[in-house]
DNA sequence: AAAAATTTGTTAAATATTTCTCTTGCATTG
DNA sequence: CAATGCAAGAGAAATATTTAACAAATTTTT
């Protein structure tokens, strides 16, 4: 078990971004009653190299068979654990504009793992009192209502200016991680991890191969 | 002149991926009033190294002074043109739920050179008739709209099920490129370009980081 | 006006990542 | 139940990417 204090292989960043893909794969082959799957089978699916495929893997341990292939079911639950995907997360979502509402949605009803505890925003939302068991506040209880109920990741769909001030609230109060929709670069502490959707950036790189169409 | 027929250094996606970035930071300095910037000040902002980032816009062309540095509008534009961002685009979105709506003003507020010609929906949409100067369509149209208007991204954001029946559409009617913001991974034609927001990709790696927190 | 300090563009070195090759083990078939 | 084929795992080779080093050009200082 990795206690954290043996020095072993860091694993690259490349392949982190490519399981939850393999993942999201598996998944589809699991609904279509697929048992198992061979990493050539599994590469011309995906499009990654069979030989890319396995390496991720054995990164993580062999989880295959020779002669048979990778078991679909064992397989999705193993990289659901290695990410792990098998614990409950409590979320926040900040801001509750039109993307605050669609991640709420996209949450509430595909990441059954990613519990949304409360939601929040300047405004005093009169239409909608609550989301699912989740109560709508206003910011300024936000800081105390992340340590009471110890959430783990806030969701910041704010506009790019109150960015940086909501994650230096809710870094304050306790805060794990961080999933930034902003067009900004939190300044955030060591020990609080980010992961950023740069809508932006995806479309300007979207131009970019457009060019000589 | 790149007519595409002389064998060029191909550009990685690393490289490509990290443009937008740069362009965001300057367009930062920019609002700031900021004239130039040496490649060391711009890393310790960026986090990228001097070298790093000298690398990436030598493949593009020398666009600094020794002794200087860049001239932040310059290369601002610079980058700006590299990405294709001197253009204006057509842009239908297709789903118009919370998603598609949140991209719609996303786009409108802060994307200049796209202009949204159209927006669909399988719905007959009772609150909202158009958005600035786009109409607001049922999807029966959408493919006439395409080829009439001579559309050329197609902003996906429709239930993950009926994302590649959207797609076939748009592709037939001749779309050039693709932001595909559903948890599928689409199966184009060779010609289209297509540019993925997987959002559940995202969670994932966060919650692979936050493993050990 | 000369000297010193900057800072780019570029080439070379170091790392990292991906692909290839080969060995070994398992499963299937006759 | 032996022979054959399939496919994982592992290590080596090949690529690609990133970082470092340095010469040349420019600006600033004295």
């Amino acid at each position: 078990m990795n206690t954290g204090n043996t020095k072993e292989k860091q694993i690259s960043r490349a392949v982190i971004k490519r399981l939850p893909r393999y993942r999201r794969y598996l998944g589809e082959l699991k609904k279509k009653g697929i048992e198992k799957i061979s990493s050539k089978d599994l590469s011309e699916l995906i499009g990654y190299t069979a030989s890319q495929i396995r390496q991720d893997l054995n990164n993580f341990g062999g989880f295959g068979q020779q002669g048979y292939g990778y078991s679909v079911n064992l397989l999705y639950d193993e990289i659901g654990a290695i990410l792990g995907l098998d614990k409950e997360y409590q979320i926040v979502i900040v801001g509750y504009g039109r993307l605050g509402q669609a991640m709420a949605n996209y949450i509430a009803n595909n990441e059954s793992n990613f519990h949304i505890a409360g939601i929040f925003d300047v405004r005093q939302i009169i239409q909608d009192v609550e989301f699912k068991d989740a109560q709508i506040l206003t910011c300024g209880s936000l800081s105390g209502f992340v340590k009471k109920e110890n959430i783990d990741i806030a969701v910041i769909t704010v506009p790019a200016e109150k960015a940086q001030i909501v994650a230096d609230t809710v870094c304050d109060a306790g805060i794990k991680g961080i999933w930034n929709f902003t067009a900004v670069d939190l300044d955030l502490p060591e020990d609080v991890v980010c992961e950023n959707v740069h809508v932006s950036d995806s479309l300007h790189a979207l131009a970019y191969y457009m060019k000589d169409r």
